[in-house]
This record gives structure tokens, sequence and C-alpha cells, in this order.
DNA sequence: TGTTTGACGGACA
DNA sequence: CTGTCCGCCAAAC
């Protein structure tokens, strides 16, 4: 009945628990490595859904441009520095942070 | 039930 | 660099 949409949550969940710290991940490479190729919406949409407290490290996912599109990016920002991740005029250097499994 | 939104991505101008 | 347009799809309205 709808554990398509369950499942594919699950799976967006794993994969995210599975960034290591230091690193970031994209929104559209969440997906892929969900399985969902084109539907790097249904990521952000389910990370907006989540409840406060999660044990998830939700703030290693940012966009494709390397930038924060969130509505605590302050926040989102300082635990990715806190990690070491260096924010440069607003941005991430995906080329250096980006997490290569 | 139809339309609009949105923690997006990518191609283009 | 800044828009603009399109594809994708569940949730909100």
């Amino acid at each position: 009945m709808a554990e398509n949409i369950d499942d594919a949550r699950r799976q967006v969940l794993q994969v995210i628990h599975r960034i290591p710290a230091g690193k970031v991940a994209t929104y559209g490479q969440i997906a892929r490595l969900a399985g969902m190729p084109n539907q790097p919406r249904l990521v952000g949409r389910i990370l907006s859904r989540l409840p406060p407290g999660t044990k998830l490290p939700w703030h290693r996912v940012i966009n494709s441009q390397g930038r924060i599109s969130n509505p605590g990016a302050a926040r989102q920002r300082e635990r990715l520095e806190a990690e070491g991740i260096p924010f440069l005029n607003g941005r991430v250097r995906l080329k250096d942070f980006q997490w290569q499994p």
C-alpha cells in the first residue's frame, strides 16, 4: 500500500546516515544512491518532515551548488564548520568536500 | 478534485 | 554571476 514512498524514505535515511563526518552530499547524490536517480526533491521533502532531535546527520546534505537550502541555514553551517568543512563566500567547495562513496 | 509548493538538479540565455 | 524553463512527485491548499 503506500510502502513505495515509505520504503523510499527508509533508503534515503539510510544513505544519509552513511555520510562520514567532514564530508557532505548533495540531494541529487542521495537520491541516486537511494536508487531514485531523478528525485532529489523527494529527498528534500523527506528531510523537511524529519522530527527535531533526530540522530540523522541531515546537516551534511546540501544542494548541488554547494549551498545550504534549508530553513536553519545558520545552524547547519555551524555544524559543518565544526566538522572541519569551510565555507567560502557562503559556499562549500564540493570539489574537495563532497562525499565520494 | 484541480492547482500550487517546495531543504532540488540540470540545461540554457 | 543572475535569471528562466523544464522535469519530478508527495503534500498542502
